[in-house]
DNA sequence: TTGTACGCGTTATCAA
DNA sequence: TTGATAACGCGTACAA
């Protein structure tokens, strides 16, 4: 448990000053080639690791960018952040990881510690920290007003907030759509969060319907209130609804896990997939094969999504100028659920 | 983008020293009520937070804490990592997460970064990080000596390490068991890592056969050679076995995808589950509702293990004596991929 | 090309 | 109960 070295142990040792040392360390300036060789000779010697703390003391960073995320259990958003902590960790950033859960309260709290720990930057992920009502999210906009706020898959318009999001509300059109044009119109929308990102899914539905010149029956637009993960209890609120007399021949889930809801439901009502019945979901996430017959789904392309996210974030990290907002267009990956041509 | 104010200007302001506010900030020593008062008053009005990085250089530390996780977007790992997070913030800590991937180079840089940010402990997730060559070790052995190192699922001998597991022999051995009882004994062990737990699951399949005074065969010990997560490959690694001429009527998976693909083999062959054939996974993850019929598995008590972790670490970096080894029983928790009673 | 000396914002020690 | 001041270890003007 030998103690760690400082800039002064190891300048001593060279025979040189501190400040040659730190100029060795962080390659600026000019040192003659023979001194910089002895100076490294004796760092690498010694194993010196320059202090971390005193070093963000000084140069008020310590190249850290905090992460923000509901639930990163989560199957979809736990990939948003293995993307975006890799990406970040190529560019020389490391990153505080804070699960905020869904409360505005705890998310706030988060947020106070990550500006407490003077990161360089804040990303959130997902569309869940962005209230309905402006005013709840003054929290946020002060957090601008010191360091860069990302958001993924979400949008707010504000000064030093830059968005990175796909259209949700295309692809869950085109992919309504899709049905539509296979003569499937007894559609249900099922959806479990009231997020931004929720409802302009919903939007999308109902723009599939007007496009194609039809009614949208607001009865089939179905908030299940319960979590995502557990499937039985959306199979059961789909026997419920089809109790009621609810009529319907197929299912556009807000994710994959109320799509498998959906074939579950399906399977067990003994009714044909696709022929009797047809499923999309949303994310095209890995559980798309875990049924059978396998998910059809919409795909975010969550990996360019996050590889954008911190390309632009590092762009405005180096000072320069970027799109407050970019936005990707969503793809149908077509497999067993529904009828193909 | 006001600056940020320090004590100095709160001292000033509140017209005591620095030594008082920083007295007032941590609570310590005796300050006057009425002192107090103004301080904090001050403190509020301006909204004053401590520096943390300067906070850090005097005290050393800056209650982070390290996570290194092989990949964060498996379902199972994002679950520890969303656990660990969890505690570790209700006890006043912050988390670094770092993905390392699978290879060794990558997992020693990720070390040596968070050792290099003078994090207060360091948290392994998985057993991935363990080579069975112990020289390939030192680099852990190395961090230990610096700051505590916690294995969640794995085990090194050596001061200041700790380790909180689940005895996955024993219930990999249990659930084979629970097969062969019910006279099911052309059972496929099915894996794909050769990480020190999946070993340890080997063995406890092979000493299911032993304890019931069976021979083991090792063909019946089948590796995959793909990603857990590409079920396809999963079903047709099988069907290739099973057009070898390997006979199977089961299947004990280390983990629940490896499981899935087992079922889909199953569905797709036209065998009935679980009357022709059974299917046990592992891990008791959210995708075991995902599959029709709905898969057993072993649960390992991952909440649990998680929440144990983060108590020997406080314990721990409290300076108080903790077991330097905590193992917990799996259970098998029966759905319908296997017969009951 | 190299060295001196100060600032960064705390906490802690010692004295008052 | 309070204040003055020395660490903590680095980067960097400025000087040489």
């Amino acid at each position: 448990m030998k103690k760690n070295m400082n800039i002064y142990d190891i300048s001593r040792l060279a025979g040189v000053s501190t400040a040659t040392v730190s100029r060795v360390i962080n390659g600026t300036d000019n040192v003659k080639q023979s001194t910089r060789d002895r100076v490294l000779n004796v760092m690498e010697q010694f194993g010196y690791t320059p202090n971390a703390f005193a070093r963000g003391l000084g140069l008020n960073t310590m190249n850290s960018i905090g992460i923000m995320c509901a639930d990163s259990s989560d199957i979809y958003l736990s990939k948003a952040v293995y993307y975006i902590e890799g990406q970040l960790r190529k560019n020389g950033y490391h990153c505080i990881l804070t699960c905020t859960g869904y409360e505005r309260e705890q998310q706030k709290k988060s947020l106070s510690m990550l500006l407490a720990q003077h990161v360089d930057c804040i990303i959130l992920v997902g569309s869940v920290f962005i209230d309905k009502d402006e005013a709840n999210n003054d929290h946020i906009y002060n957090a601008a007003n010191s360091v860069p706020v990302m958001l993924l898959n979400a949008t707010l318009e504000h000064d030093n907030i830059y968005c990175v999001m796909c259209d949700d509300q295309l692809a869950t059109q085109d992919a309504t759509i899709s049905l539509i044009e296979k003569d499937i119109k007894n559609i249900l929308y099922l959806y479990n969060t009231q997020t931004f990102s929720a409802l302009r899914k919903a939007a999308g539905y109902r723009r599939a319907f007007e496009t194609k010149g039809l009614i949208c029956d607001e009865r089939y637009l179905q908030f299940y209130k319960g979590s995502s993960q557990d499937i039985d209890g959306i199979f059961d609120f789909l026997i419920r609804l089809s109790n009621k007399g609810l009529v319907f021949d197929s299912v556009v889930a807000s994710d994959d896990f109320l799509a498998i809801g959906a074939v579950k439901y399906a399977l067990r009502q003994g009714l044909k997939i696709p022929d009797d019945f047809s499923v999309i979901g949303y994310n095209n996430s890995v559980i798309t094969a875990c049924c059978e017959p396998e998910l059809t789904s919409v795909d975010n392309h969550l990996e360019l999504l996050c590889n954008t996210l911190v390309k632009v974030c590092m762009t405005t990290l180096s000072g320069e100028a970027t799109p407050n907002k970019t936005i990707f267009h969503g793809t149908l990956v077509h497999r067993s659920t529904t009828k193909t041509a």
